[in-house]
DNA sequence: CCCCAGGGTAGGG
DNA sequence: CCCTACCATGGG
């Protein structure tokens, strides 16, 4: 990809078809990005802010310089991975193909796994306005202010001194003793995400799945988003669907490599079928 | 009042 | 292994 800086920003040239920002920052595997008036995005990651537009064939990301973007986010928006050939190992079926198609500009981020962790812990049994909404107050809470309105979201050290009530009042639900376990088991020595993130992937699941309110779902997203676990399979409301309809007899075994990045095509390319129905 | 939301847990068959 | 009630909260 040849990038190039351009006054203050930073000009990559893309393929749309490869890399759509907009679907890999509202597809619901990070929960900080919000469209800008001049349709662009912008958000906060690695502890940054960042503010983005896309044409057909060039990335702009502004206020930054190259050397921020190789060293921060190049990897993040996963531009460093080679979806070319990702995208054609996973060409199995129609469905696929199909789902390609539509929703073949998903990248998967490569996240902060900590934030990933409690943001899927906070997404269960939850709608994503209201996911988006305990994320950003967690983060005006606990994590250090960038600028008006916009606030990091906190490192375990900052989370660590945080008791029930001052939980309260960030929408989490029942679901604030989840995040206490998690911080309790990560200051405790009894998790390391960085044990985690090198661990067998079956390892892995162990670990993540010993935090209370960390079942199959949200231990497959946070392995897929927080982990770039690319093999880790979410099966949400939506891939059930899939799944039942047209892998009645299991997903291929041949896709397994990239099994989420095929969830994500599929469910974005299902969730639209569903909402141009409804609509 | 109902229902649902990128589910999980606890408890009982 | 299965099934079910329940879990806070807000929006439709």
């Amino acid at each position: 990809m040849k990038t190039i800086q351009r006054g203050s920003d930073v000009i990559i040239t893309v393929n749309k078809a490869d890399l759509n920002l907009l679907d890999t920052l509202d597809c619901g595997q990070c929960f900080r990005f919000t469209a800008t008036a001049d349709g662009g995005i912008e958000g906060i990651a690695m502890g940054r802010l960042i503010h983005m537009s896309q044409t057909d064939t060039e990335v702009t990301i502004y206020d930054t310089t190259v050397e921020e973007y190789h060293a921060i986010w190049e990897r993040y928006l996963g531009m460093d991975v080679d979806y070319a050939s990702i995208k054609q190992s996973l060409v199995f079926d129609e469905m696929i193909a199909k789902a390609m198609e539509v929703a073949g500009g998903i990248r998967i981020l490569k996240q902060d796994s900590f934030e990933a962790l409690c943001s899927f812990l906070i997404s269960q049994n939850n709608n994503i306005p209201r996911i988006k909404g305990s994320v950003r107050k967690l983060s005006e809470r606990f994590g250090n202010k960038l600028g008006e309105d916009m606030y990091t979201f906190p490192t375990v050290e900052q989370l660590a001194c945080a008791r029930k009530e001052d939980l309260q009042g960030l929408s989490l639900g029942y679901r604030d003793d989840y995040i206490l376990d998690c911080v309790a088991r990560i200051t405790g020595g009894e998790l390391s995400l960085s044990q985690v993130a090198t661990a067998e992937i079956d390892e892995a699941r162990t670990m993540l799945r010993a935090i209370k309110g960390v079942g199959p779902k949200v231990c497959e997203c946070v392995l897929l988003f927080g982990f770039h676990r690319l093999e880790a399979f979410p099966i949400d409301t939506w891939i059930k669907k899939v799944l039942e309809m047209y892998y009645p007899n299991g997903f291929p075994a041949a896709a397994a490599q990239y099994a989420g990045v095929a969830q994500q095509y599929l469910f974005h390319y299902q969730r639209q079928l569903d909402n141009a129905v409804s609509r």
